[in-house]
DNA sequence: TTTTCTTACTAAAACGATTTAGTTTAGCCT
DNA sequence: AGGCTAAACTAAATCGTTTTAGTAAGAAAA
């Protein structure tokens, strides 16, 4: 027997007010609205006694605010993400949004459905990092429906506010590292064909650090996985890669699943990390530090990147505020054993 | 200028027909209704044609239905508890339903906040790892009004149904193969006083080998951390531990961050594994196999563990079927090189 | 010929809140 | 005495659906 919810009408009965008054009390709109003192404290009374708690589906579909915020990822069980995630949630309740998170598995079909629901349960805003090459299918789903901000990745025309880091600045410090420690052949990993920005703007710090130290570029010591290979694939070509490119010194690889895969193949070809070829990877996960050897990596600030996506977020909520923001945050370069 | 949203009286109005009649229709209540087919067609086709979408709140509000799922764990940012998110995720989606994901920081007050927002947004069931001793305050806020799911954690009382794994026979098995490999002095670490059902079926699992095995269990082996206490100060206890214990021959860890405190404190107090110290523990993460040394360890089926939580709430919303279940999986013992 | 059944449709209530546009009473001013 | 204001409150509309309880017209059954 599902007990019935108690509502401002039964308030309201029980206290033979109106339903509006008691929906102005509960609301702390009592005195703008000339509520006298003691019915206040009636009806505050009242509903604790009956543990009223407000029917947040009613309240949107009246106010058009649902206090949700949607957040759509890759993949929520990549550390990176679930990370982000996290202070998304502790920003975003702080200010009593609750978020409905969503994983694209880097599919556009799937990101513009996910768009879709989220718009048809009417979130308040979205946080995004999206998989899509530009934002014209974006647009024309959510067009002014909402506030959408991007983290991680953003797009050429700079349409919706952003949260990322320097990718660009991050992997030239991590070359430059490597130069400084006396690396001349230096190979670098990522995926493509990638329309991701954060992928374009490593490869292009690599190229552009690799020319300032007058490095000469083989296209040859640049692999690039195929973006929507499966894992197994994407490994056998990084096994391949690497013993093919025994002068190779160095490698950067441009993520986390990336590296995983370098250590596997590593392992596997009897070759020992630093050794024979030393590594500095993209994204910092919390047992790199633990890994045999602990590895080298350029560590995103996490909690900084959920923080201001909320921030941003927020105050377009607030002030219907269209203008949008470019936040572009500094990474850490963490020289392990790698 | 934010665009006005297709409501079905839009279509209705078009069309110089009811409201009525187009909620059918789309509603796939068409010829159950004797609408006549032409129309159902000319709805269909207003519909496609203005982009109409609906609007989830307005009809949560009317049938009493969100298609939302609640979900509440420690941290979703412990990869153990993402990856089951994930694997949520996906089976709701299956099912047209989309999940809150909310963190209670094993926090007794925070998790039952949490519930009550959930409740107050009307989601349609709630799974959960909750972090309480009982079951008392939770049945007094979710008093029937929703089917609950526990996963991971588990009541003494099986008043809710649940989705969890051998947690005693599991570490057994672990302490056995300690055992077949020569190892007599064994120590276990975790957390304490703890209510938590996986962590004293862990202990409980420890105990019953070793007795099982004619060891002797000196409560000195046992090492239980402050289960609210700071990851700084278990650090420093399982150090200590290590330290004063140098007669152990190998040491179980009861999760996933236990291990990396004592990872740690194995890498400064200069003593390797397993030549000083054979380590297995609960919870297996991707890195522990490139770890040094790789790590052995308990893995749970954590795909088994999501999908079956998602379909015993299903099945409970579907039917409103009151009939508990309890689900017990089994773990994997992944023999590494710790 | 009246009644009953289909077929095809609709008006209005309902969900539980918020908000708009009032009403009533008393007190004060002139 | 009549008008005006402030205080305290309320009726009804509204949000966008679904659902209940119909109606109207023509066909079939009695």
């Amino acid at each position: 027997m599902k007990k019935r919810r108690v509502t401002i009408n039964d308030i309201a009965q029980e206290l033979n007010v109106s339903k509006t008054l008691v929906s102005m009390v509960l609301n702390g709109k009592g005195d703008d609205n000339a509520i006298n003192k003691e019915t206040q404290k009636k009806v505050l009374d009242k509903a604790k006694e009956l543990n009223y708690k407000p029917n947040q589906v009613a309240r949107g579909l009246r106010t058009g605010t649902t206090k949700t915020i949607g957040l759509i990822v890759a993949d929520i069980s990549n550390p990176f993400f679930a990370r982000i995630t996290r202070t998304i949630e502790n920003y975003a309740e702080k200010a009593g949004y609750n978020i409905i998170v969503c994983s694209s598995d880097e599919n556009d079909d799937k990101e513009n459905a996910l768009l879709r629901t989220l718009i048809n349960r009417q979130v308040d805003g979205i946080i995004m990092s999206s998989t899509q090459q530009d934002t014209s299918k974006i647009e024309e789903i959510v067009s002014d429906r909402m506030p959408l901000v991007l983290f991680d990745r953003k797009f050429e025309n700079a349409k919706y506010s952003s949260v990322t880091v320097d990718n660009c600045e991050a992997t030239r410090s991590a070359i430059d590292h490597f130069v400084s420690n006396g690396h001349k052949n230096i190979g670098f990993i990522t995926l493509a064909p990638s329309h991701i920005s954060p992928l374009i703007d490593r490869k292009r710090g690599f190229i552009q650090a690799m020319e300032e130290q007058n490095l000469t570029i083989d296209s040859e010591n640049i692999l690039e996985l195929g973006f929507y290979d499966l894992k197994d694939k994407q490994y056998y070509q990084i096994k391949d890669f690497i013993e093919k490119h025994q002068d190779l010194t160095a490698v950067f690889t441009a993520n986390n699943s990336i590296v995983v895969g370098c250590m596997e193949a590593m392992n596997n070809l009897g070759r020992s990390i630093p050794e024979d070829l030393s590594i500095i990877t993209f994204d910092d996960v919390e047992l790199f530090k633990y890994t045999n050897p602990p590895l080298s990596s350029i560590a995103q600030p996490l909690e900084d990147i959920g923080k201001n996506s909320v921030s941003i977020l927020l105050n377009q909520l607030k002030n219907d505020n269209t203008e949008t923001q470019h936040i572009v945050l500094n990474t850490t370069l963490n020289i392990r054993q790698s």
